[in-house]
DNA sequence: ATATTTATTTTAAAGGTCTAATTAAATCAA
DNA sequence: TTGATTTAATTAGACCTTTAAAATAAATAT
């Protein structure tokens, strides 16, 4: 006879994927009886049942009596929701910029539980500096928003420039002075807990996805503008990462055959018609006065007080950011765009300009436009997208300690 | 007591899944042992004997002894080899283009099992036209090469346009006189084998996948030059359909701001740069002689016999190829591109130039540039393609018979 | 109270996969 | 030739998961 075989569960244990899966379902709908959750996973009551109860015990959701969701008829036994519970963990999330580091707190549930804003001490550091400066400031954050350290179940961190996500290497930021940076490897090092890091538009993608007008949708594609431009695609409810598992830089697609000069030093990107630089380049010509947001604000009032000069610039760059559109959606063709952002751009550029530019840019068949939206989010955009890449990662860690408690 | 559940074994009935990817790793591997298939799926040896079983018993797969594979030692029992039994299924594959339909019949091995061409009566029709002319088509290919058309067990169609290949319908295409056409359900009403239906270049890409140079990548994009610019997208092994289901419209991608005037009626798609009809527009001046292969052949001659003029025609086509190209790599970031065709226009259009210029528009980190292959087909490919696709159906249908079969 | 209705949990059968043991089929060594 | 050795494939039995069906729970309606 056969000594009893070890628990490996070999193969693609079943169970990991319906764990996951229900907890997918309770974040998207926030709270949600059982038999719901049945019925949307394609699995029986009986096996809900025994996932929630895991679930349960875990801690990593909750029974949320109150109100009886106002479903079905008054009869029976009333169903029981189940929700996310927040404090099953808390996430940090930091993004680094040039000029400045923004972080936030996410509880499991996606609330916010604190922020912090603090300067770079320069704009590119080399790699320990930024791990000293990024644990120290963690640290300044925990503390001012009453946290401990050691409280935090896990770290998102968003960088702009080529970042390798599934290995944590940096192959080149903005920010930081070196090349092939395993950042995340060396702050997981002083940190007590996990740490994930990507590009920046992703996680803004990601961010969209769990907390923003990406719910539910399993394909989409963010764009962001700012420094510069950036994507984020999700296919399949996943976001890809091509072959070296950077973003797509859809800020160094070609719009135009040896066209303006760009800060990669190639000619025609998009960025070099639509980022703030190239904004603010074409505006030096202006002699603009001082503007209490800036120039690029200066330069925004200049167009709408009716200044030719400054409305060609913008009316410049819409075109190319619509043909930019128009391309991602000839080869994409998307349910839905979401323009992501703080800034300024979007309040030129998503004009009913771009729109029909981008209208008679595209293939048309008889279906509509894909649904182009903006999503201006406060300053914390990006250091949400962070935390919320964190939650991921430690929800998936989290499952995965399930099973290995019971063995 | 309970009397037996019926056998819906519902959820993700792990098996399909391990018979499908047991028959993949078979297909691709053209003939393995079972130890290796275990190795290759993670499963054990067990499981993998199992489910060989069932393919065997099925006729799916057959063993094939004569030559031992000379892996490992010499010793012990030898291993024996699995393969795909090619008389397990017939499939047919059918390209509808504008001046002819051609068609290909391979067997579940992948092999060749016959061709067929003729012309179209005209270079539109009605669906029930088309339904009628294919139908007589498939008669007379299947009485040309032996085959009887119940032997047949798929049939697959590719056709230029825009499909939408899971509900079957063809939105429009240049080769019906009609739009929405529900094109497989008409035919799957007079045929007596399932039919599949897609976009051409998905088609290729398909073939690609199954049978050419994209075997055992999980992300590649394929380009196509002919009369128009297709693209094909590989993610995640799978053929990525947009939103509307219908192919990536690669060229109508934009490349110049109010450029050139495209046969879709829009101004600077990639196509008319590089297509067939833009080369031949712009050679409309230039007064050539008549080659024995076409006008497209004599400007070809004229410029490598150093016209100038004809010389320029190429050269701004490449450069505008090698900035689209240079745009997907920039969105994609794909391992492999392959452009693949039967035309002559890869003769000038993978030249060094276009590489360098390629080279030159992408965003350069560390890493090197994505594989850009060629791949000269037949005239038979876009066939080969559809036939490859319904081949991947019936695949299907077979493997999910089983299941059946058994309750 | 009791019946009815609906949600959840329990129970037991069915079907998977896995480990370990066994059998099969070859070579190697005397 | 025979037995040891080696490697592949199959079989046996343990264990895990899911599911249908039965049982239980918790409410309202009568």
């Amino acid at each position: 006879m056969a000594p009893p075989p070890k628990n490996t569960n070999g193969l693609a244990s079943q169970r990991h994927a319906g764990r996951r899966q229900v907890l997918a379902v309770i974040r998207k709908a926030g709270q949600i009886a059982r038999i719901d959750i049945a019925d949307r996973i394609t699995g029986s009551p009986a096996t809900v049942t025994a996932i929630t109860a895991e679930l349960l015990d875990e801690g990593l959701i909750e029974e949320h009596s109150p109100k009886t969701p106002p479903s079905s008829s008054p009869r029976g036994r009333p169903r029981v929701a189940l929700k996310i519970r927040g404090d099953a963990h808390i996430l940090a999330g930091i993004k680094v910029a040039s000029h400045a580091v923004s972080l936030c707190f996410l509880d499991f549930e996606g609330r916010g539980r604190g922020e912090f804003e603090t300067r770079m001490p320069r704009s590119a550091l080399s790699t320990s500096e930024m791990v000293a400066f990024l644990h120290e400031t963690l640290t300044k954050a925990c503390i001012a928003n009453g946290l401990s350290l050691d409280s935090l179940s896990g770290v998102g961190l968003g960088v702009a420039g080529i970042v390798d996500a599934p290995r944590g290497l940096v192959y080149w930021s903005p920010t930081l002075t070196e090349r092939n940076a395993p950042l995340r490897d060396h702050l997981a090092e002083i940190l007590p807990m996990p740490v994930f890091i990507d590009n920046d538009a992703n996680l803004v993608a990601k961010a969209e996805q769990l907390f923003g007008k990406g719910q539910g949708v399993r394909d989409f594609i963010v764009v962001t503008i700012e420094q510069g431009v950036g994507m984020g695609i999700v296919i399949d409810d996943r976001i890809y990462r091509g072959t070296r598992g950077c973003g797509a830089e859809f800020g160094h697609t070609k719009v135009q055959l040896d066209g303006a000069l760009c800060r990669c030093g190639q000619r025609g990107c998009l960025e070099a018609y639509v980022a703030d630089y190239a904004l603010l380049r074409e505006a030096g010509t202006l002699n603009l006065p001082d503007a209490p947001h800036g120039q690029l604000d200066a330069l925004f009032q200049a167009a709408k007080g009716g200044n030719e000069t400054a409305r060609s610039i913008f009316h410049r760059a819409s075109r190319m950011f619509a043909l930019g559109l128009a391309n991602i959606i000839n080869i994409f063709d998307p349910k839905l765009i979401i323009l992501s952002g703080e800034r300024m751009q979007f309040d030129y550029f998503y004009a009913q300009e771009v729109l029909d530019a981008v209208k008679t840019s595209v293939l048309q068949i008889d279906a509509p436009l894909p649904d182009i939206r903006i999503h201006k989010w406060g300053d914390l955009m990006w250091a949400k997208g962070a935390a919320a890449y964190a939650m991921e990662g430690v929800s998936d860690i989290s499952v995965q300690e399930i099973g290995k408690n019971v063995g």
